[in-house]
Formats: C-alpha cells, sequence, structure tokens
DNA sequence: GACAAGAACGAACGATCGTACTATTTTGTG
DNA sequence: CACAAAATAGTACGATCGTTCGTTCTTGTC
C-alpha cells in the first residue's frame, strides 16, 4: 500500500464517520480536512471533486458492510441461523457507526438528489434487497422456511424491521427497543415457516 | 390574517417542500427567498434565525400532519378500521411531499445534532408513537385486539412497517411496494387480533 | 545520492452561507 | 388623507463552500 493509498484510506474512515453523523451531504471538505490534519488542497487531490469523494466513501462503507454483515452471515449455517447472523451483523454495524448506517440516511437524503451518488446508492440499496432475497431462498432450501413463500415480500419485511430499529435506537435511544426487535423478528420469522 | 401571516405561510409551504426534498438541514434562506420571491432579507426577519425557520417548518409540518393524517383517522371507527385510515392518511402524506415524510428524513438527519431543532423533532416523534398506541389501546376496547397485547410494540410494528414502505416509494419507486406493504399490515393486524 | 513521480501545501477564486444593519415601501387605522 | 406600524428590500459583513493553480516537500528507484 502506497503513501497516498494509506491516506486516502483514513480520510474514508473519518468521511464515513462524519457522513454517518451530519448526512452524505454535509460532509464538508474542509471540515474533512480538519478532521485528518490534511491541507483542504491536499485532501481534495485525492478525490478532484465532492462528488467523488461523496461515491468513494459510499463504496468504502459498502466494503466494510460486505465483510462485515453479509459475509460473516453467509459462513453461518443457512435457513433462521443466516439470517439471525445477518440481523446480529446489521445491528452490530450501525451501533458502531457514530450516527447509524450510512446507507439508510443517505437513501432518505438522496432519493431526491438525481446524479452519481444516487445511483450508487440505488444499486447499492438493489444489492442489499437482492441479498435479502437469497438469503430467504436459502432458507427455504434449508427447509426453515415454506416453499411457497414469496422472497421480495420477506426482504420488504425484513428490512422495515431494521428501519424500524435503526429509528428507534438513534434517534429515542429506547432502551427497550432491542427487546421489540427480537419480539417482532420471531413472529416474522414464525410466518415464514 | 394579517399580511405578515400570510407571506409567512407562503414561506413554510415552500420550506416543507424544500426540506421534504433535501432535507431540513439543506433549506436554506438564499434558496427559500427565490422559491417565494422574497428578498433574503426580507424573509430572515420573519425568523430571526435559520434554527427558528427550522423549528417553525416542522412544527407547520406538524398541523398538516395532525389535520391530514390524526384527525380524520380519529373520526373514523376505532379498531381495525381507525388503524387502516391511520396507515392510508400516512401513505397518502407521505406521497404528496415531493421527497416524502419530513418527520422520517429529519429523524435520520437529526438524530446527532444536538439542540433546539432536535429537541422540537424527538418531541413530535414520541406524540406520533403514543399516537400509535393510543390507537391500539382502542383497538382492544372496540374488541379488535386481544386484551393482552404489547401497545408500544404494536407501535413499533406499525411505524417499521410504514419506514419500509417510505423507503421503497421513496428511493426505488417500486411498483409492487403498496401490494407488500398491505400483506405485511394484514399479517402484522392478524397477530394482534 | 541523484532524480523523476507522487503527495501535500498555500493562496486565491467566485459563490453562497447565515446574519446584521439601515432604508424604503406597504399596510391598516384614526 | 395622514401617519405610525408592519413588512420588505438593499447592502454589507465575515465565514465557509467547492475548486484551481503553482509550489514545495516526500517517496521510492536506479
Amino acid at each position: 500500500m502506497t503513501k497516498g493509498e494509506d491516506t486516502k484510506l483514513i480520510v474514508l474512515e473519518a468521511g464515513l464517520d462524519m457522513a454517518s453523523q451530519l448526512g452524505l451531504e454535509c460532509v464538508t471538505i474542509g471540515n474533512l480536512a480538519k478532521a485528518t490534519n490534511l491541507s483542504k488542497s491536499g485532501l481534495f487531490a485525492h478525490f478532484q471533486s465532492k462528488e467523488n469523494l461523496q461515491i468513494e466513501i459510499l463504496n468504502h462503507a459498502a466494503q466494510l458492510f460486505s465483510e462485515g454483515v453479509i459475509v460473516p452471515a453467509l459462513k453461518t449455517k443457512a435457513g433462521i441461523p443466516r439470517i439471525r447472523a445477518l440481523v446480529d451483523n446489521w445491528i452490530q454495524w450501525t451501533s458502531e457507526l457514530t450516527g447509524g448506517c450510512i446507507f439508510v440516511s443517505a437513501s432518505t437524503d438522496f432519493s431526491d438528489r438525481p446524479g452519481r451518488v444516487r445511483d450508487v446508492l440505488l444499486h447499492q440499496q438493489n444489492q442489499w434487497i437482492d441479498c435479502l432475497r437469497r438469503i430467504a431462498q436459502s432458507a427455504v432450501q434449508a427447509g426453515d422456511f415454506r416453499k411457497d413463500i414469496d422472497f421480495d415480500q420477506f426482504a420488504f419485511d425484513l428490512y422495515s424491521l431494521l428501519l424500524g430499529f435503526h429509528l428507534y435506537y438513534n434517534l429515542l435511544d429506547d432502551a427497550e427497543i432491542k427487546k421489540r426487535q427480537e419480539t417482532a423478528l420471531v413472529r416474522l420469522l414464525n410466518s415464514y415457516k
């Protein structure tokens, strides 16, 4: 890893944290430079534009997400154990970020901001939903779910649950939210058995 | 209604629309002035600070929300019909705003921005959740729900469902999302009967 | 150790941010 | 119609925005 790639990673890490707190649009080159002890122009040189910076932050987040949430879940036994692992990892992921999941906040922020950033985000969200779909498929193959279930419906159901958790956890910091999330998950899983 | 109150309303209406699209933090006094054909300073005089503007936009939205979503639902027969009315009204409300529900986007944006805006938002969200809770209580009294249900759990379940709808509808504009939302709602209601 | 390539800096650009003043216009009231 | 009050406009401020450019410092290679 060259020097340039090294500092770029540091910037992306700080940028991800900042985006998680303030939203991807409010990540400022000046503030990010301060946070990383770089000059504005020195930092800028790595990205050529703010739009590129935002996209690279998203892609960096996607890689961490894949490594920390998806891959370990896929190593778990297919079926309900895998689904549970995925949910646990997702909650872990969202808790590690100061301001919650960057994909969730970016999804609301960029739903009406056409452009390359939105395109990348949309692709990532579709991939995520596809992951949820496939995990339901493997649960059918493993015999944990009935055969006639609607995979898209399951993806929607599970993602909704996570979004609810996300709002309660980050805004309302509800003490009982993990319990409620567990209750809802159990009911969800049972309805697909 | 005096002239001042009149233009203030126009500003708040435009501000709400802008906040819905770009997020409350990206509502700019300059842009809002352009959108309403006012001078920056003329507009600013109505609010004294950007923070006040944001708060007044939120409060204006809360009033519209109350009038358009909650009050009409409370006029519907208690129980499942009322819950369905609330959901329908909420979806209507969220569809009318260009960029989706302002409370949802503000909740992710301001979860890590301490200050008066966040305080107002938090209060509003707690009120909303309280509304969901009470509507479940009245469903028990009406005999549509069992007596031993957890009201907070129901509020979480239903709000999660709406949040899922919100993301799919605004970002992914999924053609089948209304059908999936309906399926999930039916399952949710059945589990509380 | 010289030297090209890569990385970071400093200063400056025009634009826009939120806010503060003072003027001017518009409004409602006697 | 007059006149105070309310509403809006105009101008300017320092700060920061994203971006450009030329310069300096740091790398790794021969």
